[in-house]
DNA sequence: CAGAATCCAACTTGATACTG
DNA sequence: CAGTATCAAGTTGGATTCTG
């Protein structure tokens, strides 16, 4: 007897499309409005909190703090905490982090490389 | 006399980590709740707007509509219309979406992968 | 069937001020 | 420096109802 797709049960394989999937619980960690855009930052160079607030344009700490918090929950990020005064921390990927950000930045330098036939197509 | 990337200059090459970018725009429909799925859903398939929903789990018709329309207007997704009663309207990608849905389908597959190993380094 | 319109609840984000 | 706390404001999302 086959399996369908259409199959409820989970465990089979990981689908986005499903509704509950933790894969898509993750995805939304990724795709949210600063989550690729921390591991595009880290990608390649560990950064403190500050640096990597001015180097994303528009973050505010708050949202930054947040996003660190949660990328660092998935496993993502790592956060290397000095105790000095006044406080040393770094942030850096994983390797796990290391493959969302691959992906994640293919992506991005995709929109970036055909921006201009996007933009175009809006009629801007 | 060398050009610098820190020059506030736009229209050196697009990036999305600047906050007034347009990349980061576009980005932002690729990357919200449901575009990304969309354009997955759609990816090798033309679908009517209950399939396209049925496909999606958890998307509302208000958020499909929305989605689908913002994706147009970016130039991601086709829209025909059969003037028929009851009406018949059918989506697809178009080339421009095709790409995008490539990369952004990649990010998913790998997601999906390695859920295991993330789901696993948050402790669940 | 494929949506648009309306109303409201929930979540997100930002500004500001503050702390170890 | 690296955040947290608090509150205000904005945005998103859902349920429902309606229509060509």
């Amino acid at each position: 007897m086959k399996m369908l797709d259409t199959d409820k049960k989970e465990n089979l394989r990981p689908d986005v499309l499903s509704e509950h999937c933790q894969s898509r619980f993750v995805m939304n960690h990724v795709t949210n409005r600063w989550g690729g855009l921390v591991l595009l930052a880290l990608s390649e160079e560990t950064l403190r909190f500050s640096a990597l607030r001015r180097k994303i344009g528009g973050v505010s700490e708050r949202m930054l703090s947040q996003t660190l918090k949660t990328l660092e929950e998935d496993g993502f990020v790592l956060r290397k905490s000095y105790d000095v005064v006044p406080p040393h921390v770094e942030y850096s990927l994983t390797p796990l982090g290391e493959g969302a950000a691959k992906h994640f930045g293919a992506l991005a330098r995709w929109l970036e490389d055909n921006l201009e036939e996007i933009m175009k197509a809006r009629g801007e």
